[in-house]
DNA sequence: CGCGGCCTTGAGAAATGTCAACTTACGTGG
DNA sequence: CCACGTAAGTTGACATTTCTCAAGGCCGCG
């Protein structure tokens, strides 16, 4: 391991802990795109007024840092488009990314009044962005949403073990081929099926992930390639071969 | 990675999906000794009775296996005493330990029904039995349990991602240092701080837990004895020079 | 006293990381 | 529109960590 770990990730900083307030922000809770899939589904169609009272929409450009280790936990997100990452980072540089957020996506479930993660914009985002008092006001008048809620932290943690499985006891490759699939997973529950893949995030964002290093990633990439088993193509990949991926996975 | 990864866990079974009830097994909660720590305690003193109609104490044997994946979640636990590991494991042997469960922890926190991970007594072990059905009952009359259980799935997720940071980015021997002060710290919030720290868990099962296998823990311990960092004493260690197990958990 | 389970230790193998060079893609300014 | 500069990705050669396999030690229990 190298002593000093030095990689630009070439951030933006989010201005006064808010971002720029982007010309769509004012569409309203009712017409969300996304609300089906997140947790203010729980919410009936005449409670979603209360919603809109305590949300504000914000644009975030990519690569611009909106949660920083350690931030008192004063908001909560939910991910209305766009791609983000979550991680923490040791002291010489090294990353570990817990997941990336995608739209329908809840950020804020925090122990102890504190963020104990950093959050990024992988691509330009938008979120809605709700101080945590109003919303726990919310949570406390509406049983179902914090049942919802509950849900998706249960949720979240499944996952959560589950990448524990991976990262511990899954070779490099085997990692690389269930990341693929669990994320054409994730995307067919938004937009349906399909062999394509969109991958917004990087490599280094992927190792990260993963807990391997960029060049063991790319020479996966490669190697899958070569065999014809996926199609690498501008910020993703096309599967030609899912069951070899399904069956690497499990290594 | 051998292709046929053997090995005798050398597990009782629990009879018929329940366990023995012990003799022990008729005290009530007013009188339970951890219930201050555990999620029991969002109840007031007046309400616990409610718990205590729902509650079934039963004793497991060590090395009993009381939760198995994939089998529906009808029940939910609190370990009053003992020490449980929670697991997934592979097809060719290869086993994930998530966390290790100690008195006042809950168990049931599951997502589409199914438990998604397995749970055995490593040693004897005590345990409050509820029926799922009964609990939400419960959580459904009693906002107070339902948000002191939320807060315990979140604190449990950040737990997960700490960990997801220690197998993804760091040493072998980091790891082994970053478990023995995560166990230490636990043990403090139960009994108060101490430089003993039992260790009822088996080599393998740190191994496990860690993403390594026995032979690299066993060396680890080895060489922290070696150098008077730590004393190995059966079941467990004694704390020698804590400063230096920090510094080495870092990287 | 002997057996089985757990732990330890050593030697060599394998997987993954490190370092360095090179390629590709892309946006910007001349 | 091209040329350049930068960031991202790829590839190769080599280093290192951790794993694997094998042997032996310790200890409690029948």
């Amino acid at each position: 391991m190298s002593l000093e770990n030095v990689r630009s990730f070439n951030l933006q900083r989010a201005e006064g802990g808010i971002c720029r307030t982007s010309g769509m922000s004012v569409a309203s809770c009712t017409r969300c795109k996304v609300r089906a899939l997140a947790i203010c589904d729980a919410l009936r169609p005449e409670e979603v007024n209360d919603l809109d009272e305590i949300v504000r929409h914000v644009s975030l450009d990519s690569r611009t840092t909106f949660i920083r280790e350690d931030d008192p936990a004063s908001v909560v997100y939910t991910i209305s488009d766009g791609t983000v990452r979550f991680y923490r980072m040791l002291a010489d540089g090294r990353r570990q990314i817990f997941g990336f957020g995608m739209p329908s996506d809840f950020i804020g479930l925090t122990s102890g009044g504190r963020f104990t993660f950093s959050a990024d914009a992988v691509t330009d985002v938008a979120l809605c962005r709700m101080e945590r008092g109003s919303f726990e006001r919310l949570l406390g008048e509406k049983p179902h949403l914090m049942h919802r809620l509950h849900d998706y932290a249960t949720h979240e943690l499944v996952l959560a073990q589950e990448q524990m499985l991976v990262i511990g006891r899954r070779t490099a490759a085997a990692r690389v081929c269930a990341f693929l699939l669990a994320m054409r997973d994730r995307l067919a529950r938004q937009r349906g099926p399909s062999v394509m893949l969109p991958l917004p995030m990087s490599r280094l964002d992927i190792a990260d992930y993963l807990g391997l290093t960029i060049e063991t990633v790319s020479r996966i990439f490669s190697k899958l390639a070569r065999e014809r088993v996926i199609l690498i193509i501008p910020d993703g990949i096309r599967f030609l071969d899912q069951e070899t991926i399904r069956r690497r996975a499990e290594d």
